[in-house]
DNA sequence: GTCTATACACCGATAGAC
DNA sequence: GTCTATCGGTGTATAGAC
């Protein structure tokens, strides 16, 4: 299975830099302009250590893909664990530079076997995560529990949020005021804010 | 401007079976997988083909591109003159066979120029579109309607659904059925069916 | 650890034969 | 209207020099 060139190890500075630079492609250029020596351009080296560190391109990608997962995995369950979970994930998912990343992963996702598989698993393991975390909403608005699941509001606000920071990046802006009016008012309802206000001009 | 080789004309039935063929390969491999030589493979033609029909790729692309923004303003207007609009609006924009086309083209312009001048002129063309003709939303369910806009609600219905729509192509589902279900009670509160119902058993 | 050299397939695009 | 032939550039991947 293994390739019989030489390779490098694992754990290297250079190994990390091609990573960082496959993100920058893919953020700037898309994924149709990612190759051994676009990357390799980007952090200007000659495209062949593209394959001293990495088996193929399949593998540096999904390799790059890995880190992202696991960046959003943590990301997602230090915000389960903040004060206002809802109001965090939405401001996670709205983030343009983010959105602009994943959503461009995601379309990857759609012709390219590795990418797929690893989308769809992370995907159903995020949401079992949210799901287990987030059992119970705070039932502040009196809503009828059937229809309003914590489930299926998170994912609600998420995928809205998700867009609207994609077609920021991109340069997109009609509706978004009103829209973004109705989630933060339905995050309002949902996680009212229970700090007591700062008294203002006393910050340090 | 214009290139100087031998073309053909605008109107063929070739080059509508090349723009037939970009739909089918954006679907099926990605924007990543269209070329030249991908697309005149799919319409059983040599690739040179496609450069006396279109001056380059990018005008080939271009030229699918607003065949189907046509399409889609096309429906879109169907449904806002439809008995119950917002209903139209969800159906299309979670289906899945046009959100994973609608998406791969959306991925597309964040790093093709051309393309994404169409989707920012396209996007903002079609909301003000919607804008102006769901000015005022049957107020059955008492809403704010400084929060609850006619443009936020559209928005943030075909926003979800269009994710939705792609990640069940995809062959993602976590999630799926609780946020379908706070979609249908929303859009049932705004557009309750009037239509007397029709007695069961007796259909045709 | 990074480079040069090399292999072969595919890319967009053009010119000209049929 | 569609084809063959050809161009330089870029794609992944390998072998071996330094």
């Amino acid at each position: 299975m293994a390739v019989k060139r030489r390779m490098g190890p694992e754990i290297s500075g250079t190994r990390t830099v091609l990573i960082d630079a496959v993100e920058a492609v893919m953020r700037e250029d898309g994924y149709g302009a990612l190759s051994a020596r676009s990357v390799a351009r980007r952090a200007g080296l000659k495209y062949q250590i593209v394959f001293y560190y990495f088996e193929t391109m399949d593998d540096l990608l999904l390799t790059s893909y890995r880190r992202r997962t696991q960046t959003v995995l943590e990301r997602t369950e230090a915000a389960l664990h903040s004060r206002r979970p809802l109001h965090a994930i939405w401001a996670a998912s709205s983030d343009p530079f983010d959105a602009a990343l994943s959503l461009e992963y995601i379309a990857l996702s759609n012709h390219n076997p590795l990418i797929r598989s690893e989308t769809i698993a992370f995907g159903e393991r995020l949401r079992r995560m949210v799901a287990d975390k987030l059992s119970r909403l705070p039932a502040t608005a009196g809503l009828d529990p059937g229809i309003f699941t914590p489930i299926g509001i998170t994912l609600s606000l998420s995928l809205m949020g998700s867009i609207l920071g994609f077609e920021t990046a991109l340069g997109i802006s009609g509706g978004h005021r009103e829209t973004k009016t109705i989630a933060e008012w339905c995050l309002r309802q949902l996680e009212p804010d229970t700090r007591p206000a700062t008294a203002k001009g006393r910050q340090a």
